[in-house]
DNA sequence: AAGTGGTCTAGACCACGGA
DNA sequence: CCGTGGTCTAGACCACTTC
């Protein structure tokens, strides 16, 4: 019997190696269903795979159509900076350098979508792997969000670590670039002023709270986020 | 009645406000079935999306549970250096550096897996947004997947655009990191040598065969990755 | 109006894997 | 073993949108 993952991948092959060109007209669920001697619900579900991941478009009436855009989606995974080294065989360390409920800048702020002007908690700490400085990690806390970080020394947990585990979070934004060291980071990192850093942003939100604010600063030389994408790989 | 969409969010809701701490077993379908007076079809593909996002992990027998693993997934959309230019308002132009058939070095080699010593078509261009250089495009193409490019001049389309309208790809691996501007990077980026750069190194397979592996080199001042990425969304 | 996808039900069998 | 998720069928009704 055909199950509705082999029909996906039937159906994968045929856009892949050409058989349906970009902007063609698939077959109906129907005409798929008689083809492979099943139901439509189980062809249905192959193309919805397809769809989700944005290889076909598909509309009522209209039928669906191999798509012609030319973009792709390339999916990374989001992980504890201390998985991230153990995982490499790396030794983590970490350091809290401050932390202090201060009035954030105006970027701060407005990245997070802040009205009022609350204090948050800020919480600058280090990233060691195997004794070199590896992350900068420059946080900002909403503790309207999230109350407990108060009570929270942040002395043996980074925050990265302890939100992660403590606090959902529903929607995130990143930045990614390239940039100098700044002063505090080529102090804390070992660089000289002005040297190349990978920069990482992240705000998160609960809903449409603002739950966090945190720029992660890598030297240059020691960072790479890397990507694999394969088509029909739903995320 | 109750779409499997309203459980989805149903279910999301529970696990974001924390009626489900993560690790917690979430009742089975059978009983949610009941709870929602739907069929477990229902409640099953409810689930099924929350697994594809990542929330929840199932296993048979062992039941369903909201995941601890604390890794997320974020999805960033490669678009032609062209739109992404166009999109925000800016003027683009193109520009062929040099185009020759070489053997590519031992690295570019082994990145794209090849095993012969065969020549790759080397293409090296230069995108402009507003006047000011962009992008250099360092570029390595597969003549044995990719015969038509032997014909191509590359003078007035852009490898990058030429190939994603001709050749479909499979699967595609990218490194972002931060570096320092390479001789040949800062002649024509005009950069210092050694100033801040943002490279993506992109190398894409058709089935197994590797079809290009390009250098996409950016001045750090003018270039950012942003991803947005929401919880339920699939890719 | 009619064709196409979207979704639900009721019932069924199977595959996996914990106890 | 047996509970849980994975999947299929047959039939049905609905929603959208183009013709």
């Amino acid at each position: 019997m055909r199950s509705y993952k082999d029909i996906h991948n039937i159906l994968l092959d045929r856009i892949k190696g050409g058989e349906w060109e970009p902007g063609a007209l698939v077959p109906s669920e129907a005409d798929l269903a008689r083809e492979f001697g099943c139901t439509r619900v189980t062809v249905n579900r192959a193309m919805q795979a397809l769809a989700d991941s944005g290889l076909i478009e598909r509309r009522r009436k209209a039928g669906t159509r191999v798509v012609q855009r030319m973009t792709r989606n390339a999916v990374f995974e989001i992980q504890l900076v201390r998985h991230e080294i153990e995982q490499r065989g790396g030794t983590y360390k970490y350091l809290l350098i401050s932390r202090s409920e201060e009035k954030p800048p105006q970027k701060v702020r407005a990245e997070m979508g802040l009205s009022g002007d609350n204090a948050l908690l800020h919480v600058i700490s280090l990233h060691f792997a195997d004794g070199a400085p590896y992350q900068l990690e420059d946080r900002w806390i909403s503790l309207d969000t999230v109350t407990q970080a108060r009570r929270e020394p942040f002395d043996a947990i980074s925050p990265n670590e302890w939100l992660l585990r403590e606090i959902p979070y529903t929607n995130a934004e990143h930045v990614f670039r390239a940039s100098r060291a700044e002063p505090m980071d080529a102090e804390f990192l070992n660089l000289g002023e002005g040297e190349p850093v990978f920069v990482i942003e992240r705000t998160t939100w609960l809903s449409d709270a603002a739950v966090t604010h945190v720029r992660l600063v890598h030297p240059a030389d020691s960072f790479r986020l890397v990507t694999r994408d394969q088509h029909g790989t739903a995320l």
